[in-house]
DNA sequence: TAAATAGTGTCTCTTAGACAATATTAT
DNA sequence: ATAATATTGTCTAAGAGACACTATTTA
C-alpha cells in the first residue's frame, strides 16, 4: 500500500498489466483525424484499437507513451497530455490491463508516413467517420479525448499544435472550427487572440488569391503556458 | 499491448504493482483539512502520507479507492473523482509502483470517527499546517488535488459535498471562502447560485442571532451534473 | 471593375465585481 | 432602538456575440 501502514511484502500480490494508450490527432485534409491500428491476433481480432503498448519497469508513464508513439507512428516532439485511467477489471479478456489514457496532438508536416516499425497495419481516420466498433473500451477512450481536446481548446493554446509552425489567421480559425465543428467569428476570433496575447506577426505574407494574409507564430512564451490554466482570460 | 497487433503473451512480462491513493477532503473547525496516515514501516517510516492501497485484480479502479476510503476513514457515500496517475520509475523503493490518484469530498457530519480498522494511525491535517515532509510523492499529489479541489469548485458542485444536507447560503459561502482562500462578495455569490439554478429552499430557517437564514438544499438534478462542465453557465 | 480573401469597427446584451440599501431577528 | 445577521438592488466596466464595414490582392 503505497500510502499504508507499509507492513507488506509488495512482491506478494498478483499483479495487472499496465499499459498505455495513446490517442494521436492531426488535422489532416481538413478534417480531425486519429491515427488506429488493426489488431493481428486474439482478442478483437480485425478490430481498430488506438495504439499502445506495456510501460516497461525502467520509464516513466510519460516516456512510455512516447516511445509509443515514435515506435507506432514515427512522430516525436508532440503535444502529450495524460487524460484518464481506465481500469475496469473485463476491459480486456487476456487477464486485468489497467491502462493510462494519453492525447497526442501534431501538425500533418510532423507525420513521418513510415507507419510505424511494428508490422501492425496502422491508418488515419476521420473522427467523424469512424470504424462501427472499436477494440476493448475504445470507443469510450476516443470520445474522452475529443471532449477534452474541445476544452482545452478554448482556454490553451494546444490548437497550435495541430498547424506548422507559421500559420496564417484564417488557418488557425478553420482549423478551429473543424475541432469544434461550428463556425466561429472571424472578429471575436481574432479579439481573443489579441487578449491573450499568444500570437505575434513574422512580418511575412501567405499569398491566397485575394489579399494575402499575414503569417504568425505562437510567442514563445504563450508555449510555456499551454499547460497553464486560461490562457484567454 | 492493449492496442496493438496482439501476439504477445501478456503473462510474460514483468509487472509493476498499482495502487490507489485518495486526497480526502472535509471542512472541519472552519479550515480545509486532508486526512493522512503515519507510516509505521519502510520506507518514509514514521511520516505521513496520503492514505491509499493495493488494487486487487477484481474490483474496478473506483471500487478500490471506495473501499480504501471505507477501510480506512469508515466513509461511504462520498464524492469521488479520479485526479491523475502517478508512475515515475523511482517513486517507491521497494519496487515499481503506479499510483491512480483519487479525491474524494465529504461533509463534516459524514466522518465516522472510527478512524479505520488498520491499526494505522490516521488524523486530519489542516491544509495550512501540513507536516513538513510528506512520504513518496505525496506533497504533489496533495497540491494537485487541492488545485482539482479550488478549480472545480467553480463549475460545479461540489462544494455542496463539503456541507450537511441542509445548510444556509452564508454557510455555503464560508464554505467556498475557506476553500478558495479568499473573500467572495455576498450579493455575487447568490446571483451565480441563482443562474446555476443548483440550490432549492427547504421553507425552513436557522437561527443565527440576527436575521434566521433560510435552509436550501441541493436540488436533485444538480446532483447528477455534479460531473458535468459549466454547471454555472 | 469585380471577385476573392483578409482584416477592423461597433452595437447590444450579458456578466462580474464593487458597493449600497433594505429586511428580520434578538437583546 | 441597536446590534447582528440575512437578503436584495444598482452602478459600472469588461467581455461575448452578431453584424457591417474597410483593405488589399488577382483576374
Amino acid at each position: 500500500m503505497s500510502g499504508d501502514a507499509g507492513s507488506y511484502d509488495v512482491t506478494h500480490y498478483e499483479r495487472p498489466s499496465v499499459t498505455v494508450d495513446v490517442v494521436l490527432f492531426a488535422l489532416r485534409d481538413q478534417e480531425l483525424q486519429v491515427l488506429l491500428v488493426r489488431r493481428s491476433g486474439w482478442p478483437y481480432q480485425g478490430y481498430w484499437a488506438i495504439p499502445g503498448g506495456f510501460v516497461h519497469m525502467e520509464e516513466s508513464l510519460d516516456e512510455a507513451a512516447l516511445r509509443e508513439l515514435e515506435e507506432e507512428a514515427g512522430v516525436s516532439d508532440v503535444y502529450l497530455e495524460q487524460l484518464y485511467t481506465f481500469g475496469g477489471p473485463d476491459r480486456d479478456p487476456r487477464t486485468r490491463v489497467i491502462t493510462v489514457a494519453y492525447m497526442a496532438v501534431v501538425s500533418a508536416d510532423q507525420i513521418s508516413l513510415r507507419a510505424g516499425s511494428d508490422a501492425a497495419e496502422a491508418r488515419w481516420w476521420s473522427m467523424s467517420a469512424l470504424p462501427g466498433r472499436l477494440a476493448f473500451d475504445h470507443a469510450e477512450i476516443l470520445s474522452y479525448a475529443l471532449t477534452r481536446l474541445r476544452y482545452k481548446l478554448e482556454y490553451t493554446a494546444v490548437g497550435f499544435q495541430l498547424l506548422p509552425e507559421e500559420f496564417t489567421l484564417p488557418e488557425l480559425q478553420t482549423a478551429y472550427e473543424i475541432i469544434l465543428g461550428e463556425k466561429l467569428d472571424k472578429a471575436n476570433f481574432r479579439k481573443k487572440l489579441a487578449r491573450g496575447n499568444v500570437v505575434e506577426s513574422t512580418g511575412r505574407y501567405r499569398e491566397t488569391g485575394g489579399r494575402p494574409a499575414e503569417l504568425y507564430r505562437y510567442r514563445e512564451d504563450a508555449v510555456a503556458e499551454v499547460k497553464a490554466r486560461r490562457l484567454f482570460p
